[in-house]
RNA sequence: GCGUCCGUAGCUCAGUUGGAUAGAGUAGCGGCUUCCGAAGCCGUUGGUCGCAGGUUCGAAUCCUGCCGGGCGCGCCA
């Protein structure tokens, strides 16, 4: 509807340029909007009053110009001026009644657009290292990330989601220490463990399973272990210097064939329980992408060539440079450490050299807004190994604070009594935690009520959509217990019975949902989608308690069922996005 | 200190490629059930859009400064 409208002006404006009572046509691009007052039509313009200054005349003038020279449309009753030089439109309701019978033909194909036209689009998300479980930070990602992609992919986009597995680099290895000197423990070795260790009740448990698995074969003596290390923070020492020497003794005692063996029985138990966590949220991946594998095909050398061979690697301290200053950044980062350790941020330029060449059309990363600062970097390393930075996007996820009711729930990661993903999903459940997550804008804090997502009141808003949805299934029940007849060709044939305001309202707003999806997909704001939902359950809650839909009249009973079935279409089909149930019953 | 994001109703938040009288939920107050689920609905109270300038037909939205807050500023990831 939109578009006719903005086809008509276009002609209306090719029309005035011809008589020369308009400069000559620029690339400006008209603007239609849904009115918010009905008392100003169902869609206005602000063209004239763009316009205006151009023509040299003032809006009003210009607007009724415009209006005079509208090709004739079947569907628009009436243009307006109003205001400064608004143009309203007033659409014949009959059109507006056609929404029905599109959205039932539709059914969940309703809301499916082309306006990604299948460009490619990468969306990496959650990516949290696998060295301990997800926490409730994660969840907001990986909520956001799952229903960004979603929208692309309805708005259509070619959708790839990807995890990227740190099971590389520093942090692993002291992952891999960590679970090596608890398994020492449960062999009976009496130690002090690192400052700088993974600390979390879940490192004991997979050193328990370990040795199970291979009894006292990779035991040494924690005299041994310890010979000769330097002093650990608490004794006045570098818990950073003290864990990598950690990680250096275990690898030299434990040798290649051993360490990897510690190494594994750590990335993979965390990792299954991750994969198992989001499987559970309802989180799900076209790939997983090993950090190690980048290593191993010497990716990460590579990229350092692409970038050294374009002239942005220099030697300084014994460290390797990125001149990324050059290209934006606020100062040159280290890529290989003057140990000869690469730093992380070496991977991730490999990583991102292999995303572009797999031939994205758009790559969306999804961080943490901690990482915030870690952003022009990655932009300038794209820059530097020539690709495009622009092709690269990042939306930023901020924390959310949780509460329950007044009270605010403490977490503290130091202490290891930090609430996980699971624990969360456990006390909400899997509906409401993924729709509050995206309830608000994503890069704003957010407060989380535990004890208002659990509340079956019309306070929870996850409760209140869903519950139009039930009701919606609960007046068919309604008809088939009354025993009632359903005709749907006859209530497509009827539908200018629906003149009561709330049944034109609901019309209008379901006629909304295509363009709901295409804004928040390209504006990557799952919240618009949220907020539509609870306007369309408002609407559907209102319309139930002023009509009753089962009546008398069978014309009018047919057309106001095949009107709640599309409600309830579009409910199942918004709500599906955000992989939120649908119940049939609450 | 520098960078960056933010400041909208008592509270939680929408609204920012500049548009008409700034919205919703919640809290407060007052109503609605012989009838499809009251897990609902209707009405009402409540705002210097942090402050001060600027840009223009028009600013919560754009620009500048200030005040207040989050985050970042490692040869960590």
């Amino acid at each position: 509807m939109k578009k006719r409208l903005e086809n008509l002006l276009s002609s209306a404006v090719a029309t005035l340029s011809e008589r020369g009572e308009l400069p000559p046509p620029t690339d400006l691009s008209i603007l239609v909007e849904r009115t918010k007052d009905e008392s100003h039509g169902d869609f206005a313009t602000n063209l004239a009053m763009v316009l205006a200054k151009a023509a040299r005349t003032n809006p009003r003038q210009l607007a009724e110009k415009i209006v005079a020279a509208l090709p004739p449309d079947a569907v628009v009753v009436r243009a307006e001026i109003a205001g400064p030089g608004f143009i309203n439109f007033f659409i014949d309701p009959k059109a507006q009644y056609q929404i029905i019978p599109a959205i039932l033909q539709a059914g969940s194909g309703f809301g499916r657009l082309t306006v990604g036209a299948g460009r490619r689009v990468q969306v990496e998300y959650v990516s949290a290292n696998p060295t301990g479980p997800l926490h409730v930070g994660h969840g907001r990602g990986a909520a956001y990330g799952s229903a960004v992609a979603s929208l692309l992919k309805a708005a259509g986009f070619e959708v790839h989601r990807e995890y990227y597995v740190n099971d590389a680099g520093r942090q692993m290895d002291i992952l891999a220490a960590s679970v090596w000197l608890r398994y020492l423990e449960e062999c009976g070795e009496r130690l002090t463990f690192p400052a700088n260790g993974y600390r979390g009740e879940y490192i004991r448990d997979i050193a328990f399973q370990l040795h199970r698995k291979v009894s006292d074969t990779l035991r040494h003596p924690a005299a041994e272990v310890f010979h000769g290390l330097p002093s650990d923070e608490p004794e006045g020492g570098d818990k950073e210097l003290y864990i990598d020497a950690v990680v250096d003794r275990a690898k030299h005692l434990l040798g290649h064939h051993g360490y990897r063996t510690v190494f594994d029985a750590g990335l993979n138990s965390i990792l299954d329980d991750i994969r198992q966590d989001l499987a559970e949220f309802g989180v799900s991946y076209d790939e997983w992408f090993s950090e190690r594998s980048l290593a191993e095909n010497l990716a990460t050398e590579w990229g350092l060539g692409k970038l050294r061979s374009a002239g942005y690697l220099y030697e300084q301290d014994g460290a390797t440079w990125f001149a990324s200053s050059r290209l934006g950044d606020e100062k040159d980062r280290v890529v290989v450490r003057d140990n000869g350790q690469m730093t992380y941020f070496a991977s991730d330029i490999a990583y991102h050299h292999n995303k572009l060449e797999r031939g994205f059309d758009r790559i969306i990363n999804i961080w943490g807004a901690d990482h915030h600062g870690y952003i022009p970097r990655v932009k300038a390393a794209i820059q530097a190994m020539g690709g495009d930075p622009d092709k690269l996007e990042v939306l930023l996820v901020q924390f959310a604070v949780l509460y329950r009711g007044e009270e605010k729930v403490q977490m503290s990661t130091r202490s290891g009594e930090f609430v996980t993903l699971r624990q969360l999903r456990n006390e909400v459940g899997k509906d409401a935690a993924r729709f509050f997550y995206v309830m608000r804008k994503s890069d704003q804090h957010m407060d989380f009520d535990l004890k208002l997502a659990t509340s079956k009141t019309n306070e929870n808003p996850v409760f209140y959509v869903q519950y139009a949805h039930a009701r919606i299934c609960s007046v068919f029940r309604q008809l088939d217990e009354k025993g009632l007849p359903r005709d749907v060709a006859s209530g497509m044939q009827q539908l200018d019975k629906l003149s009561e305001s709330h049944e034109t309202a609901l019309i209008a707003t379901l006629a909304r949902y295509p363009e709901v999806i295409e804004s928040a997909a390209l504006q990557y704001a799952p919240h618009h989608l949220v907020n539509y939902l609870r306007e369309l359950a408002a609407e559907l809650h209102g319309y139930y308690n002023a009509h009753q839909f089962l009546v008398e009249d069978a014309g009018l009973r047919d057309a106001r069922l095949n009107l709640i079935t599309a409600v309830r279409q579009v409910l199942v089909n918004g709500l599906r996005l955000l992989d939120v149930g649908a119940p049939e019953t609450m």
